[in-house]
Parts: structure tokens; C-alpha cells; sequence
RNA sequence: GCGUCGGUGGCAGAGCGGUCAAAUGCAUCGCGCUGUAGACGCGACGGACUUUGUCCUACGGGGGUUCGAAUCCCUCCCGGCGCA
């Protein structure tokens, strides 16, 4: 039900054309996936998700379980039935918000950064409002406190109550702030955690991603990808920080790509504001999800060929022109930066999802380039 | 006309003798957001300068009281309400 099948190979890089099959159809690679992270991209109907050129989602285990519930969610036919959404689908494991609520909550950061970092956590170190055993995670709720432990077989049960085409193996997303020795014990723990993913699933009809971590550290990185890339997954995620380099995003990818099996689609969890696309492609990367649009759009900012548009400031208020000139999109085809413009400082729901519709379109536009560019031996 | 309440920064709205260039919210400006707790967070927001400080101009206008007033008194102007 599950394959990859690799259309063409760069000759200038690791970058490679590719097609995913699932049970609920293909997607061309490398691809945009936009994060739908409690089973909508925020503002959008899954229609006018599919209208913008996104084939595949990515919805999270740990939101969807503490609302509404995965039992709810399966009763209505799986997240597919659940948000009509008749595309591919996967489900990030929980992982990431061992990051996000746990130490990058605490530090007040997300997991890039733009500068070379202070690595001041330690070895056996706990996060305030996370607690990592070598079992599993317990979880607060930032929003009520409400508790909740998820581990390698709780992530994978839930998962399989979703239903999702694509799951993810159960992993801590480091801080970029660990140090080297706090990286590689967290590093065995998500290799074990992985492990036991593998052990536990029922479900033959989704496909398994294993994840690869190891932080900036190059032999860790290594490592990781060497022992996740000898387990049975179906394709392999790439986690975690990149350095604060854009240029090492491309570097470390390329390590541990030249290490996975080259038959399985990689997906770069996490990454991908349109200045990152091509290095992710070059790296080897075949889909990679990123809030960016959505979470920007919602915010005022709108990416454009010309960079990115503020487009609550004032002076748009009287600017007739589309929110980006190059742009294809329904958003573009018929509204005004100035509409717009108004809209977001009415603070009018209208003008959040015209800003997300746009921006979905331009990431997965973008995409497309990417796919062109290699079939035209350019990237 | 009489009575009464009120006129504070772009707006709304606190303050009601010194610690007030004036709370708070909104707006504005700047910055930050990369497997989404977050339609969010941080900063600035009268002017000038030698900017953890100094000076100037400010709480409807004018005039007083006081060492000192956005805060008290008088008067004028403007607005709401009530009564004629």
C-alpha cells in the first residue's frame, strides 16, 4: 500500500524527484507539508487546503489526543473522514512537544536558532513542566495542567486510533541548548523509544517513520542515522536542530542522508521557510513541514516572491496591488493588499485565512520550483 | 435660563495636593517567531539633549490659593443629563 518510487537522481546533489504512494493517494517530492496540527490548517477547510496544492498534511498525536480524544476521532472514520481531507496524511508523534512544552517552553525558544548557542543543559536535567523517563514523557498541560504520559507505545497506540497514512516513531526533540553528553543519552533513549515503536504497531497499512536525531553534532548525527536507518521503517524522519547556519542545514542532511537507505523518503520534520527549500532538496530531503505560513499568516505576514510583506502596516491600507504580483492564487487572482490590509487590522477572521491561503500556495508554489529545478538538472 | 455631572496623551479611560510626563486597554512603530499552547511574545510610544540622567511643553482657556496643582478656588468656553 506504501511505496516510494524515485523518478530521477540530481546530478549536482542529493536532491531526487520522487513519488510517495499511500492508501489515500500519491504526492511528488520533494514536497511542501503544511502542519494541521489539531486536524485543520488553522483558518482553512481541508477543500481549500487541497485548492492551495497541498497534498499531504501533518496532524500531532499529542493534540489530538488531548482534544478530542483519538476515540473520537476514529469513530468518525479516522482523521481523513474526520476532516474530509482524502489525501495523504501523517501524524507527528508527540515528539516535538517534548521540546515545545518541556525545555523550549522554559528558555523561551524554538528549536532553530540564529546564533551559536550557550549549551547549558545538562546531562540528567529536567525540564519545569516536562518529565522525561526512559519510558515515556509526563506531560502538562500548558492550557488546564492537565496530565497526560506518552511514551513509545502510548504515541503509536494513539496513532493507530488516527489512522493517518504516515506515523512517526516516538522521539525527544532535543534542545539545541543540550550539551553533547545530555544529546546522547537522549539519543539512545529515542533509539530504544524506536525500537519499541517497531515492536508495538498492529497496523500494517500505515506506513512507520523512524527519526533520526543527534542535534549539530555530526558523529551523533551519524550514529543515529546508521542505527535508525538498519530498522525496518518505512522512511525516516529527520529531526531536531540543523545549526545556526543556513548552510548547514544542507551539510548535515547530507550526512545523514548518505547514510539512510536511499530507496526510503526522508522527511525534514520541522523546517522549511522558503529560503530553506532548496537546501533541503539539496540535502537529500524529500517532504518537510513547517508552521511558517500558517503561523505567519496569522500574524500579518505574507510571503512573497519579493520577500516577506507586513501586510497589517498601514501603508498598505491604500495599495491596490495583490499581495504578490508573481502569485497564481485565488487570494491574488482577487483581492487587494488593501483589503486585506483592513481585514487584518479589524482583526477580521477573513483576513487570517486569505493571508494563509496565500501562503500555502506560494510554499507549496515554491515546492513545485524545487520539483522543476531538478527535473531541469538545475538543483 | 436654572440645576447637575463632566472636559486627561491618537482613541477609550484611571488618577483627584507632592512618589505624575500621568495606571490600564486599544491603536501606532520596531523586533522576534521554522515537527503550532499561543489571531502570540518582547520593546518603544509629548519634545529635545551629554538618555539608569537633565531641561522644556503638557491633563479645555484664563486667573488664583499653595513651598508645590491634572488634583483645591474663581471665571470663561464646550458637552451630557434634569427642570423650566
Amino acid at each position: 500500500m506504501f511505496s516510494f518510487k524515485i523518478l530521477k537522481r540530481s546530478k549536482l546533489s542529493r536532491a531526487r524527484l520522487g513519488v510517495i504512494s499511500t492508501p489515500h493517494g500519491e504526492i511528488e517530492t520533494p514536497a511542501f507539508i503544511p502542519v494541521a496540527t489539531r486536524a485543520t490548517v488553522r483558518t482553512l477547510e481541508s477543500r481549500e487546503v487541497r485548492d492551495a496544492g497541498s497534498r499531504m498534511l501533518i496532524c500531532n498525536t499529542y493534540h489530538l489526543h488531548m482534544m478530542p480524544g483519538e476515540q473520537i476521532v476514529q469513530k468518525a472514520g479516522g482523521i481523513h473522514g474526520f476532516m474530509q481531507w482524502d489525501a495523504p496524511l501523517m501524524t507527528d508523534s508527540g515528539g516535538f512537544q517534548v521540546f515545545s512544552l518541556g525545555f523550549g517552553s522554559d528558555h523561551g525558544m524554538g528549536k532553530i536558532l540564529k546564533e551559536e548557542p550557550e549549551r547549558t543543559i545538562v546531562q540528567g536535567t529536567q525540564p519545569s513542566s516536562v518529565k522525561i523517563t526512559d519510558d515515556g514523557v509526563h506531560f502538562r498541560s500548558p492550557v488546564d495542567g492537565s496530565p497526560l504520559f506518552l511514551g513509545p507505545k502510548e504515541s503509536v497506540r494513539i496513532q493507530e486510533k488516527l489512522g493517518a497514512d504516515i506515523i512517526f516513531a516516538f522521539d525527544e526533540c532535543p534542545s539545541p541548548l543540550a550539551d553533547e553528553a545530555y544529546m546522547r543519552t537522549s539519543l539512545e533513549r529515542t533509539h530504544r523509544w524506536e525500537t519499541t515503536c517497531l515492536n508495538v504497531r498492529k497496523r500494517s497499512d500505515q506506513a512507520m517513520y523512524g527519526i533520526v536525531q543527534g542535534g549539530t553534532f555530526p558523529h551523533l548525527r551519524i550514529e543515529s542515522a546508521n542505527i535508525i536507518g538498519a530498522l525496518p521503517f518505512e522512511g525516516f524522519g529527520v529531526g531536531g536542530e540543523f545549526g545556526y547556519d543556513k548552510r548547514s542545514l544542507r551539510r548535515m542532511l547530507g550526512i545523514v542522508n548518505d547514510v539512510l537507505p536511499e530507496s526510503k523518503p526522508r522527511h525534514v520534520l520541522g523546517v522549511g521557510h522558503p529560503e530553506d527549500f532548496s537546501y533541503i532538496a539539496e540535502g537529500g530531503g524529500d517532504t518537510f513541514d513547517c508552521i511558517a505560513p500558517t503561523h505567519y499568516a496569522r500574524r500579518g505576514v505574507v510571503f512573497t516572491s519579493t520577500g516577506r510583506l507586513e501586510i497589517k502596516k498601514r501603508r498598505y491600507l491604500t495599495d491596490q496591488k495583490p499581495l504578490d504580483h508573481a502569485c497564481a492564487c485565488d487570494v491574488c487572482k482577487t483581492y487587494s493588499r488593501s483589503y486585506i490590509c483592513h481585514l487584518m487590522r479589524a482583526h477580521e477572521l477573513t483576513g487570517m485565512k486569505l493571508t494563509s491561503y496565500h501562503n500555502i500556495h506560494f510554499f507549496n508554489a515554491r515546492a513545485a520550483l524545487i520539483r522543476h529545478r531538478i527535473a531541469n538538472d538545475e538543483l
